[in-house]
DNA sequence: AAGTCACTCAACCGCAGGACG
DNA sequence: GCGTCCTGCGGTTGAGTGACT
């Protein structure tokens, strides 16, 4: 059972707001300051849900906002700030004075992205497409790219954007390729560390084509500044991924139990440049940390060693 | 001039988390 | 601990508008 909407939504105004709806928020908020946004409407007089209020005042009409186009340097800063955090657009935003989330989101989906794609730059990775491309087939071990996943991989070599101009983005196309269960069992998940910068980046991909589920093995690896691109079935230490799978309720438990390490049953590895990682990941299994955990431990980790990178940040 | 298309951006939606009783 | 309310957030939608045919 969800939550009851709030406000009764068949008796109010949607869609844009007027100068007088605008006024009343104004005058109301001069007296009364801000909050309590679901009293607002009715003690304004406005027939607007609160929270169509709030967003009203959030995105518009507050004193502080700048309402003239992005300069060049905001456009580089929201650039550099997606690379190292992703999509958290309030937090860019509140790098930017005067503008809000809803405006660096718009202008990154409307400007900033399309502008990467044009230069050949994946919006999501901020990688050049090819070098996305070339990771995802050494990393997927699939070279031949008459594989079903790959046929969109194949460009035309006088057109570098002639992927990006069917998706959005390299990884798009690789998560569009992909059903929930292919990628579970056939197909790599590639996973970008949001919290990296462009020189400390992680991309980590898992290549599920041997899940346990098939009644094979399994293998995974890890591409980085600090650790690596390591093919699947070379790396150095022994990752007992199947740790993280024993709470997935997809799976069936037998199939979920796998222990590696001495066990010649998987060839899974995992190559990391944490200590604590390695350590866990050499020999014993540590059923008792989960895959949250460990990325909550490269997060520490790479807090600690890039401390003014991530200060800057809220989380 | 009229129709179509592409783009922009304000606004909406649903979810999550914190505060509070 | 539980339920409710409020707020913040990110993803998505759709009206408005300009460019193009």
């Amino acid at each position: 059972m969800g939550r009851p909407p709030c406000c009764d939504k068949s008796n109010v105004k949607k869609g844009l707001w007027t100068a007088e709806e605008d006024a009343k928020i104004l005058a109301y908020v001069a007296i009364h300051g801000v909050g309590n946004w679901s009293l607002i409407p009715k003690k304004a007089g406005l027939n607007r849900c609160g929270k169509s209020c709030r967003l009203r005042w959030t995105n518009y009409l507050r004193p502080d906002l700048k309402h003239d186009s992005f300069s060049p340097q905001e456009e580089e800063l929201i650039i550099q700030c997606h690379r190292i955090i992703g999509s958290r657009w309030s937090s860019i935003a509140r790098k930017l004075p005067g503008r809000t989330d809803n405006d660096v989101k718009n202008h990154w989906n409307t400007k900033l992205k399309k502008r990467l794609v044009k230069m050949g730059i994946d919006p999501v990775t901020h990688k050049p497409v090819s070098q996305v491309l070339t990771e995802f087939r050494n990393i997927s071990g699939h070279g031949n790219s008459s594989e079903p996943f790959l046929r969109n991989f194949k460009t035309e070599p006088s057109n570098n954007n002639s992927i990006l101009t069917q998706s959005n983005s390299a990884w798009e196309i690789i998560r569009n390729n992909t059903t929930s269960h292919e990628s579970y069992h056939n197909s790599p998940m590639i996973f970008t560390n949001p919290t990296s910068s462009s020189e400390f980046q992680t991309t980590t991909a898992f290549h599920f084509s041997n899940h346990p589920l098939n009644g094979t093995t399994s293998s995974c690896s890890s591409s980085s500044s600090s650790a690596s691109i390591t093919q699947p079935n070379q790396g150095a230490q022994v990752f007992c991924w199947s740790d993280y799978l024993l709470s997935d309720p997809v799976l069936p438990l037998s199939s979920q139990t796998q222990v590696v390490g001495s066990s010649a049953t998987s060839n899974l590895t995992f190559e990391c440049s944490s200590q604590k990682t390695a350590s866990k990941a050499s020999g014993t299994c540590h059923s008792a940390s989960s895959f949250v955990d460990e990325i909550l431990d490269k997060d520490q980790e790479m807090l600690s060693q890039f401390p003014q990178l991530l200060n800057d940040f809220d989380y």
